[in-house]
DNA sequence: TTAGAATATGAGCAGGTGCTCACATTGTCA
DNA sequence: TGACAATGTGAGCACCTGCTCATATTCTAA
């Protein structure tokens, strides 16, 4: 459609270091305003850095966006390797339990996170980003239930991604006082839908 | 903040008539563009109106959302009345199916449905709108079972239209021959939970 | 038939955003 | 130290959108 200009690879620390950098406010900016309400001058600003030195790394909002998600995966990777064998010892109910205070914890450090994963395209285009800690969830999940097809224990996977979208939106918007209560609820509704899947 | 000027209120037919054409086109424009890209040039085109008649009736394009949101709700809870007579003879699986059935079949005729309901300030600026539904729902779950609060009963409403909205948005996005199964995940995991909630 | 109310029109202004490009600065390396 | 590459800058252009308002058209009712 357009054809953008080459946007630059970092050849020095510096300019790996104004990368990080930008992402660093992009988080703070898309945190504070939202996805939408983000201009890359603002961002910008927020790095210390002109519109100009934006434009050398990233051809718009939705490729910021998408380089903070994906270093947002990178880290929850990291946090979830050996996903299986850590939670191997757990029941079912811990099993939920504990995943849901990880996601949680992770929003709370990363409180960009549902923004951009929420931001507009990301379903579209960032498939195989949310991919990898789906399939690491998968997997325990195959490990608990033989009987479930590859298909299958995907998308138990997908459910219960979801239901932590879902408690991560309603999480931001409620109010301290109220959170406590909406993460058990959480964690009892994924616990009902993981039994009902992994009893056997 | 801003001192808007008046709306008008349709005093003749054919200024209801306006309205009923331009909700139509917005619920059109906003299930094929999503909300933020809908502009209200394109609504009034679509209705074959100009601008101007828009800015008549509706203050901005959140207005027009909140709208249509309006009338679907009207629409849900005439579709809902009487919600707990309906489906007191229903065991709790069927309960969960039948509200799944049920929802998926408003949004195959409401596209925009979704739309509106995750567009921005939805949340913040329509939970009454909301509230009719999963007030009724809670009434559900409380004759269920006699021991939860009104607030646990609300509790449980908003995860299960949680649960409905996370289902919706994955249905928009799957192709055809993947919606029945998803369907069936989101029955059996709404039902998982629901069980757990009502047993007793 | 006609006055006045209701509704309809769309050019245009104010304001904002994305993004570029010519130029300035900083880093690297021989 | 000099030469060139890498990075940084921000004024400014092109574009778009929200929304208004002076004006035109249609309706109502006596």
């Amino acid at each position: 459609m357009s054809n953008a200009i080459e946007r630059r690879v970092p050849q020095q620390e510096r300019g790996e270091r104004r990368i990080a950098e930008l992402l660093a406010a992009a988080e703070v900016v898309l945190s504070e305003t939202g996805f939408e309400a983000t201009t890359m001058k603002a961002v910008a600003q927020q790095a210390g850095a002109s519109i100009g030195a934006v434009y050398q790394y990233f051809d718009n909002k939705e490729a910021v966006a998408h380089a903070l998600l994906a270093q947002y995966d990178a880290e929850m990777d990291r946090r979830w390797v050996n996903l299986e064998e850590a939670t191997r010892a757990l029941s079912v109910e811990e099993l939920a339990q504990r995943f849901v205070d990880v996601m949680i914890r992770f929003i709370e450090q990363h409180p960009a996170y549902i923004v951009v994963l929420f931001a507009p395209g990301t379903h579209k285009r960032d498939v195989k980003v949310q991919n990898r800690l789906r399939e690491r969830l998968a997997l325990v999940f195959r490990s608990r239930n033989r009987r479930l097809s590859k298909e299958q224990s995907l998308l138990v996977a997908t459910l219960t991604l979801q239901m932590i979208k879902s408690m991560n939106s309603l999480y931001a918007l409620s109010k301290a006082g109220e959170r406590a209560t909406l993460v058990e609820e959480y964690k009892l509704a994924l616990a009902a839908y993981l039994t009902s899947r992994l009893a056997g």
